[in-house]
DNA sequence: CCATATTAATCAATCGTTTGATTGAGTCAA
DNA sequence: TTGACTCAATCAAACGATTGATTAATATGG
């Protein structure tokens, strides 16, 4: 009669990885141990040689578990419009307008909303800065749909830029909002500001109009002095 | 009549601070041992303790040496114009665009200038994403006088932002760039490059135009379509 | 100036703990 | 019974730290 009748062990493994995501999060690679995720699983820690093959395998498998679970609200965005389309131009700027803002939902999920979630990106944005040698497969799935439709959007926005400028610019656009993410405990240290960023649309508004006038789109630039 | 007559023990501990740096930057505090450190610097692994008291001081130690020694390019810029200055605005251009190339220029030394130097910025890279509770204080230390100056430019530039746009701001300028050093690795992975950065210098330019434009500057933007 | 007492620095050996991994017995549904 | 799953107990290896002996450097007294 208990709520789960079958599948006692998919259950197991659902609870070690996300209690690794959790635990790998916070403490790193090297800094976590199986007993201790086990133990916030619920979970003897054997079950992670069992299920994983050891440690290694269960690193592995949490990254994959966060590529597949995430619902992504970059890649549900509409196809980036034809670059030869009538009115390409126009919907490209609406395109990365609506990818900024689905990037930094995807990347800010707050704790309150799923604490595992939270943890998840936080890992994520650890692998970017120093990717263990077993997740870089898993990793750079993860990032290339992200990168390939900035990409996409800046052959319509800037076609006099060449491939390597176009790179550059992807890499500013997402790297400030990356940068954002990953050291957000850092800025809350050299600002005194525990509760940094107090209001996300304004944050969102302004990777929007910064990223928009970095690439040097003139709609978005203010008016010229008289 | 040997070179080094006295201060033999000044040397075990400089050396001692830089294979710790080494190490630490490679494998992170955790993942780095005390023996692999001492080895590397042809010491005992007993001097970590009696030298700095042991792991943690050895790692504070490190952070200690690297805010200390590190020649930094950008605290030897001139100091930023005053605000209300005559042709305040065009020195504060000017001085925007010293500090973002003095600022690439004290992230990418490359290991050819210096394997300890390079080791440093990484190791500060991963501290700015994950600080170690040991080294928060050296950290915000380290990275003060980088802010201040950027906001100092920043309000002669954009005198209509209030204080936490122009925070935003600056966190998007230093972002773009700590982004690139920071996930070198990733980006080579992505791009399938690996030696990404062609042209430092190419990029120090990106970084000056994407900067100025996002600001808003219009000085930095492109002639408006006629 | 030398002999000796004192301190500082280094070493090999070892401490107790914790690590990831393994084992073998046990549980339970099919 | 079989096969998938879980467990407490245990393993060897590596960890950071400590020890006591040993050497190098300095200070002191005659």
């Amino acid at each position: 009669m208990n709520a789960q009748p079958a599948d006692a062990t998919q259950d197991t493994r659902h609870r070690l990885l996300e209690a690794a995501i959790l635990i790998f999060a916070e403490k790193g690679y090297d800094g976590a141990g199986i007993r201790e995720i086990a133990q916030r699983a619920k979970a003897n820690s054997a079950l992670v040689t069992y299920h994983f093959g050891g440690k290694e395998g269960l690193y592995r498998e949490a990254l994959r578990f966060i590529h597949q679970r995430k619902h992504s609200q970059v890649v549900l965005l509409p196809p980036p419009p034809e670059p030869d389309a009538p009115g390409a131009r126009p919907a490209a700027i609406q395109g990365l307008k609506d990818y900024i803002r689905a990037f930094v939902a995807d990347l800010m999920s707050c704790p309150a909303d799923s604490e595992v979630d939270a943890a998840a990106m936080a890992l994520i944005g650890r692998e970017i800065q120093m990717p263990h040698p077993v997740s870089a497969p898993v990793l750079v799935e993860f990032a290339r749909p992200y990168m390939e439709r900035v990409l996409a959007l800046l052959q319509i926005l800037c076609p006099d830029l060449d491939g390597d400028a176009r790179l550059r610019a992807t890499l500013s656009i997402q790297g400030q909002i990356l940068h954002f993410r990953n050291s957000l405990e850092f800025i809350r240290l050299i600002t005194g500001d525990p509760d940094f960023p107090k209001d996300l649309e304004v944050l969102t508004q302004h990777f929007i109009d910064f990223s928009l006038r970095g690439l040097g789109v003139p709609e978005a630039f203010p008016q010229p002095r008289p």
